[in-house]
Formats: C-alpha cells, sequence, structure tokens
DNA sequence: TACATTCATCGTCGTTCGACGATTAATGAT
DNA sequence: ATCATTAATCGTCGAACGACGATGAATGTA
C-alpha cells in the first residue's frame, strides 16, 4: 500500500548543465503540458515527495487511474519528469533539466 | 473618455510591485493562454515593439484577423496583455505584472 | 502453475479549441 | 450625409482534449 521510497534517486543523470532555449513551438508544448491544473499538482506532488509512483498519484489526486495515467504521460513526453519501472510499478520524479528549460523559456520573455 | 490618445506607453499604470503567487487554477490559466505557438509569438512581437494594434499584428502572424483577434482577447482575458482603444483601432502591450506572475508562478514550482 | 497487483493503453463520449468567413459597431474621411 | 477602415463578435465545422471504464501486459507471490 504505502511506497516504501528508498532506493536511488529516479534521477539518475541530469547535470543540469547548458540549458538551451526552447523555440516557439517548444515553449508553447510545454506550456501546454502545464495547462491543466492537475498536471501543475502533479508536478507538485513530486516536487514535495522526492518520487513516488502512479498509485500515489492517484490517490493524491482523486481522479481516475487511466485519467492520472494520461496526465504522466503528458508530462513525460513533454520531459517534464521522467519514469523509470520499478518492478511491478512505475517511479516518477521531476526532470530537472526539463524544468529547468520550461523555466528559462518563460523568463526570457 | 480615453482619447485624445497619444503615444504614450500602453501601460499606463502598473507599478509591477508585490506580486502574489498565482493558484494552481491560476497558474494552470495563465499557462493555456500560453500554450499556442501563435499566442507565443504574439507576446514576443508585442516585446519587440513595445506595442502594436490589431493590424500589426494579423500582417505580422499571418493569421485571419478573427483569429488573431480571438488570440488577444484570450491573453488579454488572462491578464497577461492588456488593450486601449485608440481611436478605431487598439493598441496592445505587454502587461508587466501579469507577466511577472506568470514568471513568480512558473519560477516557484 | 495460477492469481493478484500495478500500470499503460484502448474505446467511447461529451466538451472545448482553433481556424475561417461573415457580420456588426465605432471611428475617421469625403 | 455616405463611404472606408479597423477590430470585435458570431456561426460553423473539424480536430483535439479530458474524463472514464475495460482491457492487456508485466511483475511478484502463493
Amino acid at each position: 500500500m504505502s511506497t516504501q521510497a528508498r532506493q536511488e534517486p529516479c534521477e539518475v543523470v541530469d547535470p543540469a548543465g547548458d540549458i538551451t532555449l526552447p523555440d516557439d513551438d517548444t515553449l508553447a508544448a510545454m506550456m501546454k503540458a502545464l495547462a491543466h491544473p492537475a498536471r501543475v499538482r502533479i508536478i507538485r506532488v513530486l516536487d514535495e515527495r522526492q518520487a513516488c509512483v502512479t498509485g500515489d498519484v492517484v490517490i493524491e489526486l482523486g481522479l481516475a487511474q487511466s485519467t492520472v495515467s494520461e496526465h504522466l504521460r503528458i508530462l513525460r513526453q513533454t520531459g517534464l519528469i521522467q519514469g523509470e519501472i520499478e518492478g511491478p510499478r512505475t517511479r516518477y520524479c521531476i526532470s530537472a533539466t526539463g524544468l529547468a528549460t520550461l523555466k528559462a523559456g518563460i523568463a526570457a520573455l
């Protein structure tokens, strides 16, 4: 039931080095990924608990499992989070570089 | 009122003082407003040319007038830009506070 | 071998978005 | 007055979104 979060951090490699500014389309896509309250909340949840699995997010958001899985997919495909399979479950965490790219793109507006 | 609109800055009042962090819904709404390449471009255009009227943006984007007017409405309603009527045309400019709120909200993620 | 657990994917359905042309309102010019 | 210009609004239509339940694949356990 609960997550026994241990093991190494989800973010295996992410030097957070040189961040290239995204172009309009990429920036708009990242914005679109966060253009939904549920996905903003997911980012906050992943920030609080360093990392957690899909089931935890489902409980936290109170939405259907398939709905949450879809939101996670969108965030993953835009590079804002990353998930690694861990047995029968998937552990998600924030992508430092992805989020940094978004922040840089916004800040440059 | 208004009228005798000169070419003074569009941003009449905008101290850019205390910026309150937006909640999830507000932040998501601002993201949604910029979750489209055309609207990101509008922000850039308004940034380059301090301010310009609808027709200028129409030419710059190459979209139908009604389409651009709709994009401008969305940005205006979320408080990211502001427009003031100037005779038969409307002059738009970036809202410093609106954009600052967005930047603060993202940076706090 | 099952069987349960976890999560991604699929199918559906109603809502919203985004584009456009047409229309309307307001202003300026003739 | 009439006409032209500018921009917001309206109506439409196809595409995408967002929610859900159902299904399926992968893993762990008895």
